[in-house]
DNA sequence: AATTGTCTTGAATACGTATTCTCGGCTGGT
DNA sequence: ACCAGCCGAGAATACGTATTCAAGACAATT
């Protein structure tokens, strides 16, 4: 059967033709007389061959290998969008390189470099910030970058995020609507443009009807921060009707607080609404409101567009929002007559 | 600065030195005089020269890479695990190539094959089977296999769980304790070792003391057939008190069911004990009695035993069970002076 | 029938590095 | 002062594949 290694000169001697006829057989839109293929497929099987992917990436400069830097795993919208990256990737031939950064630039960058080493063919940054000596790094090398939920000032890099901005504005909508008066936010880290966005879409459509935001804090994307936020929040004269949390990780913080410190009933006492639409959002003990993020569509947009910067069909760097709906559900008062 | 490929002939040539010296400089525990080394040194940085990995795996056999396959990561245990299973590999110089594969065998095999062409150092299947035509191909390609939370009835395969038996007998002794007289199981995939021995653990339990299990039911790690159990568990006549469920994934589901669907209240009308102690079982939402797996001490296992056998320093194949306490909150009620 | 062109295949080379081998120079011991 | 031994660096080679180049066979065109 198969030995430890077995060369494509193995099998060029066992099937009497040459080493490159071997390469050819396995060189996909290379043409070889079907005898000699069935000679080489033969004994290629029989000595169980298989082509050594380094060697033929270091010849080819393709490692068909994506480089995946994530923060952090605890935001289940993360978890979902890898699980869906890493099928969309291999059905497309390419592998993931996978590492977890924490979010300071140094550790990016060093992750980075890493990456770089290892010829990786892309990378997607997802909810990680990217410094602008690594992607004058990146330009230089000449490999494609993408940025995963997360955007970014420089309109030449690639970044695929959800219609931020629209969505907050939608919330304020739904909000005002359903006639609450005393409108709270614990928003994402306003050092992404994420969160940013998020608030300040929130705010305008606030704004649009005269409205105003009672409180306005910075959550940090973090359950501790935002639990800790709610406490401050009831603990104040403020008295808030309504928190737009800036996502479903968040928010299931903020409903845990409400319900068993403050003994609050989230949709009754006091509306909450999130953002992302997790799948934990429609379990029943929390049966969250949300805006939802299109994992699917987004991580689609994100592989098109990166191998299109690849393999040189889609060179040109793009900013991609994806619109996502408000999904209602229990967590928030609802309108009358909401319909959308 | 840094152009798009510099290699080490590159700089071999502006520091006035062989390739080869370039060489040495960047491979550890190779001695190079003080000056030529600076020299090479001051060269790289100008140049902004790294090594290729790639063509430096290729002669040395050795990519530093180790291949993960995962089959979900629905269960935030195993989320939690690839986080510190990165940080730890990457500690030790490691990177990671990471699969997801459906639990089909053909779909592993096939992944295998594809980390065996990037020719990885090691493989590590996180709840993931082997089929034994896939074990007798590792082993003869000499590559290093360890399974994560999953048993093998092959004792020459490294695998790292929890003490699955134990704790079955523990949630037994602890529901015992507290009087409860209707005792049902939900347990994890009787197909996997894990799932298998939990259950077999707890029947033990409790016939050690004479006790005997209601109704016993295998939730295969889903939440949808979790619920659906707990469903019929409670149409029927058997009017359980209290539930062991193989897992906390599958613990939540059971806790939505009851409390929205039955109106029955974990800790009080009903005890429900889980497995794994993920992050959210903390939360105040689901409060969980559970059985603890120790990730960190698991991950700490798994990258000691699998480097040991790639570095040879351990190369025997070994079976490690981690012990994990019971951690008492409140889905289930407390037995009178329970201190454990 | 002769010539042009195409198609297949083997020989040679390249990818970028680590390692073996060799040689020159230097140290240290007598 | 001489020689054994050692150390440091360059030349050559190897890793396993893809690709270029040249040559040969054969079909097609005039």
């Amino acid at each position: 059967m198969a030995s430890s290694k077995v060369t494509a000169h193995d099998v060029a001697q066992a099937a009497g033709v040459s080493q490159p006829t071997v390469s050819r057989v396995f060189t996909p839109g290379v043409t070889v007389s079907a005898a000699l293929e069935k000679r080489v497929r033969e004994a290629a099987k029989t000595l169980g061959y298989r082509p050594n992917t380094l060697a033929r990436s270091l010849i080819t400069g393709q490692s068909m290998t994506i480089g995946l830097i994530v923060a952090y795993l605890d935001n289940p919208f993360y978890t979902e969008a890898l699980e869906k990256l890493s099928h969309t990737l291999r059905e497309r031939g390419y592998n993931i390189m996978i590492f977890m950064a924490a979010n300071h630039a140094s550790d990016v960058d060093q992750v980075v470099h890493d990456l770089l080493d290892h010829q990786v063919d892309g990378i997607i940054l997802a909810s990680v910030a990217a410094s602008s000596a690594l992607t004058d790094r990146l330009r230089d090398e000449g490999v494609p970058l993408i940025l995963f939920n997360r955007g970014h000032s420089d309109r030449s890099i690639s970044a695929v995020t959800s219609a931020n901005f629209e969505g907050g504005q939608k919330v304020a909508e739904f909000l005002l609507s359903g006639g609450h008066q005393r409108i709270a936010h614990i928003s994402g880290w306003q050092g992404a443009l994420t969160g940013a966005d998020r608030c300040a879409g929130f705010l305008a459509g606030l704004e649009t009807q005269g409205a105003e935001a009672v409180s306005v804090t910075d959550g940090l994307f973090s359950r501790e921060t935002a639990a800790a936020a709610t406490r401050a929040l009831f603990a104040s004269s403020l008295n808030p009707d309504a928190i737009f949390v800036g996502n479903d990780h968040m928010a299931f913080a903020v409903i845990d607080v409400l319900r068993s410190e403050l003994r609050l009933e989230p949709g009754c006492d006091v509306s909450v609404v999130g953002y992302d639409d997790v799948a934990m959002a429609s379990w029943p003990s929390y049966n969250l409101t949300t805006v939802r993020q299109p994992a699917n569509r987004m991580v689609q947009a994100v592989v098109t567009q990166l191998l299109g910067q690849i393999e040189g069909s889609e060179p040109v760097a793009k900013h991609i929002e994806i619109d996502g709906p408000l999904i209602v559900r229990g967590s928030a008062r609802i309108p009358q007559g909401w319909t959308r």
